[in-house]
DNA sequence: AACAGAAACTTGCGTTTGCAAGTATCCAGG
DNA sequence: CCTGGATACTTGCAAACGCAAGTTTCTGTT
């Protein structure tokens, strides 16, 4: 009827989840959780951000990220700069703490990817990264205009 | 210092959090949530299960579970049957009625799967199915719980 | 047979989440 | 230069979450 091993939501889910609780208590004794390590490693990569653009990067829910931004600031890990020519923005920027706490996990984020890709070869690595940027890319728009993708009934 | 597109951890993060958002909006008109599809999905594909099994086959930590199957249960879609050797267990199965929901769900995932794999060739396809079952397998027993490694009498 | 410990769930509790509605600011057409 | 929408966030609220502790039932040892 549905064969689990074959469907691709169902395999993404289940790599992503195991990586992510487990990766999630390894780091727990540093006080990171693990949408703030989201937050603190796309800020090291990218730069400071508006919120919005935080959001899509970290696919975290905006309203979510807000509250969640806010507790970061209150433990110093980053900063709310206003936006210089709208007031309207908040630029999100890692502290020095914040930038610490990063450096300091990074090694074991590392690690759990070496773990997750254990046994690949470098070209399947490479396969394996570019074909999840595919399906990401192949996804995108589609909350925008759900409609324009929507098989009707007599369609299927 | 980080570069996110090169990151396993942050790749499959983004394309399951899309994926998943998406189809969640999708079939939020069907009543059914986006964690109860996905236990309706295991048990359509696996059969009827203890709940420690499911929480396994889902992803889903075993007291969110618990309580999302009781929920599922006073909404018809599930039945909680009594273990027959032991009475600690409950054998969660689909009802007559989850499993029409699932049915009526059925393509809609599969529309979603064949979007994200658009433009990728059935090899390609295959590859990638292949990868990511072998990084879950190579994450398997990394979030036991401590006490699981303690030794056992003999080995002490 | 009795009891310590494990296994399979369930539940208490504080936290996090996400939708929807709200606030503040900006912009474009009249 | 005013006004009706966008844009960028924030917040109210109810639901969902996950850890830790509790309950019940089994199992192995002595």
């Amino acid at each position: 009827m549905f064969d689990l091993d074959q469907f691709l939501p169902y395999l993404i889910n289940r790599a992503g989840v195991r990586l992510a609780v487990s990766f999630a208590r390894d780091i727990a004794d540093t006080g990171v959780a693990l949408q703030e390590w989201r937050v603190l490693a796309v800020l090291a990569a990218a730069g400071e951000q508006r919120l919005s653009d935080l959001a899509g990067l970290t696919s975290i829910d905006l309203s979510t990220l807000s509250r969640l931004v806010t507790r970061m600031a209150r433990q110093g890990l980053v900063a709310r700069l206003n936006g210089n020519r709208d007031r309207r923005e908040r630029r999100i920027a890692l502290t020095e703490k914040g930038r610490g706490r990063t450096r300091a996990i990074i090694p074991t984020a590392r690690r759990y990817e070496r773990l997750a890709l254990a046994g690949l070869s470098a070209a399947e690595e490479q396969t394996l990264k570019r074909l999840l940027r595919r399906v990401f890319a192949n996804l995108e728009g589609l909350d925008r205009s759900p409609a324009r993708f929507a098989l009707r009934r007599d369609e299927r």
